[in-house]
This record gives C-alpha cells, structure tokens and sequence, in this order.
DNA sequence: ATGGTAGCACGGCTA
C-alpha cells in the first residue's frame, strides 16, 4: 500500500504534474492540500481517466484538501464529523483496513495575527477529533501539510527561524500533543539525524540555496510501524518545471494479512 | 535587502 501526501498550491495549475506523477509513482493513495478549486469544478473526469476515484472538499480560491485513489474510498467524511467548517482543510476516507485522515492545517501567518489563534484552535479541535477517529479506526493514518516544523532538525536555519509561526512552541505542543495520541512521524522515525525538507518559499531563492522547512507529514499510528517499508520527500518533482512549493511526501506499507 | 514569487482573480490577499 502506497500513500502520499502533496501540497499542490492550485491544482487547476498542476493537474499535469499531478497525473504524470501518479503515472510515475503509482500511488494506491494521493492526498492533496491547496487545490483551491470548488466541487462543480474538480477534474474528477481527467482523474478517472487517468486511473484514480476522487473525494474532494474545496472551495472557491483557497484551502481545498482531496483524495485520489486506485480503489474507491468508503466511510468519506469532508470536514469536522458534526460542525460545518468555514474553511475546507480537512477530508478522511478508509481504503481496506487503513484509515487516511488528509489534512491542511492553518498556515497561521505570523505569531499576533488572527489567523495564528485560528491555526491553535484548530489543532485542539483536531486533537479531538483524530482522538473519536482513532476510537473507531485502529490503522490510522494522519497526513497532509501541518504548517509546522516539529523541531530544529526539520529546519534549514533553526537559529534564523527561532521560535515564529511554523515553528514556534505553542504549534509544536499542540502537534505532539496529537502524537501522544499514539501517532508516529513516519519520517523521522526512518532517519532520526537526515535533515530534510517539504517546503521552500518561492521567494528569495530558497530552492536553488536548498532552504527549506519539513512541513508536510506522514504520521501512522503504532499497530501500522512494522509494516512501514520506505518513507520519501520527493524533492525532483519541486525540481521540475513550474512547480508547487510542496514536495510530495511517500510512504509505502506492506500489505496487511 | 522586512524583500523575494506564485496563485487567485484583476486589487489585494494568502502563503
């Protein structure tokens, strides 16, 4: 079983890059954030052409999160289980025994805006609601773009970035806080020491200087670690021609029995 | 260098 996680930034934009690299990858699972695209428009057509079912939660312009995938998804949920949600972010659906929780978590902008304190209440009501998810569904898995770097080695410059918004110590409580849960990031657990990266600003040439952050992760609950075979940050497809600013993120698991 | 670039939508916001 194969599942990724990709921060597209518009996936009217990127539809190519998305299908060749399903084409490339072949992917049992594909989880998108930033499609910033409304259902009456999602390439759901373009998709099933190219060999993969669609659930999608947009909205005009911003946010937007979807799965593609080999078989079709049961038990779909888009957004929280009982409340509405203004801003589309997050969407769930199981694929045999494995549940995948797809998530694009506040960016939060800067530590005194708004949108920061919306960016914390929204990780507690994802506590939550990973805690009623994870009741129901042992094989869970949680992925998408977190907006934070768990700690320093996740960071190109920890010194420079210090404690602002993606790394600061109220986010990074509140993330593993979720971990405690009993989630693990399948990454690191790989290559506790590799300094790696998700994300670089399109901005100041932070991809040719290799100045990134790792924002975008893979966390599988305990009963789901041996059966982790290989994580990758594919950082050729943010190489590639008019790209997102989001690496995709793979995780392959062994079948289970 | 408190900028820079990209996307949405066509001015200014978001990342």
């Amino acid at each position: 079983m194969k599942i990724a996680t990709w921060n597209v930034n518009s996936l009217k934009v990127r539809l190519p890059q998305v299908t060749g690299w399903l084409e490339a990858w072949q992917p049992d699972v594909l989880c998108l954030q930033e499609t910033k695209l409304e259902d009456a428009h999602f390439p759901a057509g373009q998709l099933l052409e190219a060999g993969y079912h669609s659930i999608f939660h947009g909205q005009p312009a911003y946010n937007g999160v979807a799965i593609l995938s080999r078989e079709p998804a049961v038990a779909v949920q888009t957004g929280w289980s009982v409340e509405g949600d203004a801003q589309a972010r997050l969407c769930s659906a199981t694929f045999g025994d494995i549940r995948v929780l797809n998530v694009y978590v506040p960016n939060g902008q800067s530590l005194d805006s708004e949108k920061y304190a919306y960016k914390l209440r929204w990780l507690e009501r994802l506590h939550t609601h990973v805690e009623e998810e994870l009741a129901r569904w042992p094989a869970l898995v949680l992925l998408g773009d977190f907006n934070i770097a768990p700690d320093g080695r996740d960071v190109y410059d920890p010194e420079a970035w210090g404690e602002d918004v993606l790394c600061s110590p109220a986010e990074r409580q509140a993330l593993q806080g979720i971990q405690s849960l009993g989630l693990h990031d399948v990454f690191r657990q790989q290559y506790p020491d590799t300094r790696a990266w998700s994300w670089w600003d399109y901005r100041a040439g932070r991809f040719r200087r290799d100045q990134g952050l790792r924002i975008d992760l893979i966390l599988a609950c305990s009963t789901l670690l041996p059966r982790v075979c290989n994580v990758s940050i594919d950082r050729e497809t943010r190489a590639a021609e008019r790209p997102s600013d989001h690496a995709p993120v793979c995780l392959l698991l062994e079948d289970g029995s």
